[in-house]
DNA sequence: CATGAATGAGTGTTCATTCAT
DNA sequence: GATGAATGAACACTCATTCAT
């Protein structure tokens, strides 16, 4: 958890030769800079610093601050998506636990961590990185979306939901998920009082949103009082 | 004379009366800038030359390019949170139309304004301005999210409602309102292919909502195929 | 001939409203210093300062470094070849008095004056900035060409020089100048010992060219011992 | 291994004895970036890679940028003009023909080789490295006006050649070469239409100075319509 | 009050130079 | 010796802010 300056790793000289790890290491320092104070705010120096070397050394791995910017999106996404298709295409079961798994895992591997981070960027940024936003919605939010609209494609097919406006069913399940994103990365940490706990949220809507669309609705309501 | 980017509005003498208006202007310009480009993008310059003026009348009327930035927010949350309590207070109807009606009103009154800009833009720029998130949070998610469990706590004292999880249901509704704002601000303009209208999602969410919620779910199930 | 720091003209505020004058002002301090220490060894803010402003203001009026430079060298070069050309239209005499002209009154309002470190500037740079180059070839070279070509034309028209290869006379004719200019700009500021007085030399090999030239040449010899 | 700029010239073990070299690849390929970008505009690796070799072992040989420069004009002066000296000392024929001569060999051995960007060089830059334009001054254009004035007062106590004044007379015959320096290296390339032949050049020069030296001027006048 | 010329601290980026390997 | 990763001083350029008019 812990993003210090100088991981000593295998104590390593100051000037050590250290090519293959340095763009890791500016890139893990840009995401987390860029995800506290957002790209214009924070400074190329402040990255370098943080990564363990001077202003200089930024500018040897990533011709631009922007070009920083870009690379941190990709890097943080390629694989992740891939990594959950391919997880997904395996699994075995209901479509309506196919559904609450990959909410649920959607939260674990990307909401719970840094990357989610990414998501908050890239959308707090949109207007300013054009490319960016599109590059994100073609590599993420689609396959995203497709993922999702295939579960439930698969659940309709195999009688288990009911016929379903797709279209809308797929911003249903993402909705919550960008509202869990922005919550944790913006109003949460001043949401004093409130509590919010994200995998029972998901739970919660993965609940309501089967509830409206299994064709065999369960007896008991899918949402219950407080304990 | 000029051939200022102020609409004449009324058409009336240009240099008379106008400055009451000023602060209005330069408030409205700096909305739309910032919710367009961020607060650091967008220059203040910017601002002042879209409200007509020079760069140094807007520093006459806010002391910082930041104090603008706070009044932007301030300015844009005075009445509106109110006005739709005032209004709702009056409602009579079921708990259920009440919610959807809420929601909709959310949406004609902020969602599809400029307004619903400056939701955009506190949350992207929370990192950076604690203090106008944590305003924000009081001033406008509280009695939102007060004004929502209220209609909620309405219908289950009614008995139209089953016993809820009162705090994870205000989530429920206020999610789909996050991510239309995002993906309104955000993410839809990249997205070209994909056409989401924002009532109609609302009235989905609402169905699905209020579905698992009614003590007696109507027969007809909520989600329904694309016409 | 100083180009003292802030000429106190009518004793100014130090904020004084200049914008007709800064330009001006900015254009000369960068002639000098561009002249001097050339262009990259320039440093913008070195001649902000020389002309009594700030960094920023330098940049009020020029956008880069770069198009300073080009302003500096059109600057200085925009009329003073049309009034060369059109003080010459007017001649009225011999052909060979008009060559002689031409060449001293050169010396006399380009090669004597800062004016003349434009061209050296051009010579030294023109590698780096080819559409400069360029510019001063097709404004400055290629007038001046024509005019020498002109003169040597009427010459040979009247009779009174001999038939030439006019393509090789001009240059014998611009050569002297080219020297001149760098010997005054490189060289000669570094030969300690040697006198060359450019009138003198102008003058002589106005001289050498015509006599060679001259239909009827004169009895005594062009070259002559030093007195 | 590498498939580096230096040409294999006479394609022997390139790992072996290639140290004795490597100074003089350097000056080469410095000499070569410095004529066409001027030396503030060329960088340090880019001479190190143009030599085959990585930026650190440009500074094993040459301490630092500045010396290099140093360097380069030195390198390329030693020998060159005493080597015309000596050839000179033994020229036996008139002294019009050892004018000829001279800067005709001047133009093969200087003008049309990279030895003339060193002039250029010079003169560029001698304001910003005074010590290296007052070497270049000592140890080439001294010796070079000594040589052209040994020929001419040859000439005039043989009696071919009038009383010269000369100083003027030297730089009449510098001047031509100074200038078809800068022809070459600067506008020259700028001057599209324009060809100028330099020995055509030098050889009308020779005999426009010549005609107004001599003693007994030939009858057909030294220039002559294009052909 | 309004203006816009002027400011200068701040930032992205370059590049000569160093030095551990 | 040779390398090239790392450095950090230097510099072009920006922009929030000021203030004389």
């Amino acid at each position: 958890m812990p993003s210090s300056p100088i991981p000593p790793e295998e104590a390593h000289a100051k000037r050590g030769r250290r090519k293959e790890a340095r763009p890791g290491e500016l890139l893990d320092a840009a995401l987390d800079l860029f995800v506290e104070k957002g790209f214009a705010a924070t400074r190329s120096e402040e990255v370098a610093v943080r990564a363990g070397v001077s202003k200089g050394t930024l500018f040897l791995y990533f011709p631009s601050k922007e070009e920083l910017f870009k690379a941190v999106v990709r890097e943080n996404i390629v694989g992740r998506v891939n990594e959950g298709l391919a997880e997904l295409q395996r699994f075995d079961g209901s479509s309506a636990d196919m559904l609450r798994f990959a909410m649920c895992e959607w939260w674990n591997r990307v909401g719970a961590t840094k990357a989610s981070g990414i998501t908050k960027l890239v959308m707090s940024e949109a207007r300013n990185f054009p490319e960016i936003a599109a590059f994100y919605e073609q590599e993420v939010m689609v396959p995203g979306r497709n993922l999702i609209r295939h579960i439930l494609q698969r659940g309709v097919t195999s009688g288990e939901f009911r016929p379903l406006d797709l279209d809308m069913a797929v911003f249903s399940v993402i909705a919550p998920m960008v509202f869990l994103i922005m919550w944790k990365h913006s109003m949460g940490p001043c949401a004093a009082g409130v509590n919010l706990d994200p995998l029972r949220f998901i739970d919660s809507q993965a609940n309501t949103i089967l509830y409206g669309m299994l064709a065999a609705p369960p007896s008991p309501p899918p949402t219950s009082p407080a304990p």
